[in-house]
DNA sequence: CTCCGGCGAG
DNA sequence: CTCGCTGGAG
């Protein structure tokens, strides 16, 4: 007896690709290839537990003054907080920010491209190694500033991937991450995770999902349970 | 576990 | 008013 609120199919690996198919016709989200991996960085930073919007008004007003690691090692602390405060969090995020670029001045010769360069797992590990980058945001940078097939694991992402139930309610963004990763095809890692926070933002949201407008809502275990 | 935080939606 | 936002550190 399958459950008829939702098409059934077994293979979830094909239920991820009918997802990516759906929400491709959905969503354009051609990911406009960033040229600077520093300045991918500083966006990531910036985007830690922040809405988009925030994270663009801080980081115009930030990168019309600030652009190298050099700016950002001599930079002073106050004037950093006043440029990103839109973004929150702002006098931690600033002290990162300033760390970064001592960090790629004193051990990278100037330039994260330079740590970028190394093999994925390499690259990764030196990453996390820096202040203010965990697993989301080193994974934002593998993919973001180098093409990397990664999937990087925010609130969206486990928000969503638990509902489309890919996940457990109580799994860690490392859990959901070792969940959904097998179940996407090769090379398409950067496109879901794109495509699974245009569905958080425009459908799947927190607080109030539309299921009824949602356009995978015939792929979700939850049709029929949310309103 | 708590803290950081401006900001908008409901 | 509360909640959540492309989290990470202590």
């Amino acid at each position: 007896m399958g459950d008829k609120s939702f098409k059934v199919i077994s293979d979830e690996k094909s239920r991820v690709r009918e997802i990516i198919k759906e929400l491709e016709a959905e969503f354009q989200v051609n990911s406009p290839p960033r040229d600077h991996p520093f300045l991918t960085l500083v966006r990531t930073v910036l985007s830690q537990n922040t809405n988009s919007r925030n994270t663009e008004r801080a980081y115009d007003n930030l990168t019309s003054e600030y652009t190298s690691p050099k700016d950002f090692a001599e930079a002073d602390i106050e004037e950093l907080e006043n440029l990103i405060r839109p973004a929150g969090l702002y006098r931690s995020k600033a002290r990162t920010l300033r760390k970064l670029g001592r960090i790629i001045i004193d051990e990278h010769e100037g330039y994260l491209k330079e740590v970028l360069k190394k093999s994925q797992n390499k690259a990764r590990k030196e990453l996390l190694e820096m202040p203010g980058v965990g697993p989301k945001s080193a994974d934002c940078v593998l993919l973001f500033a180098c093409g990397r097939d990664v999937l990087p694991v925010d609130t969206h992402i486990s928000r969503t991937t638990k509902r489309l139930g890919f996940a457990d309610l109580d799994d860690d963004p490392e859990e959901v991450k070792e969940k959904l990763e097998p179940l996407v095809p090769k090379g398409e890692r950067g496109k879901i995770h794109l495509l699974l926070i245009e569905l958080g933002r425009e459908y799947c949201k927190a607080l109030a999902p539309v299921c009824g407008e949602c356009p995978i809502n015939n792929l979700c275990p939850q049709k029929g349970k949310r309103y």
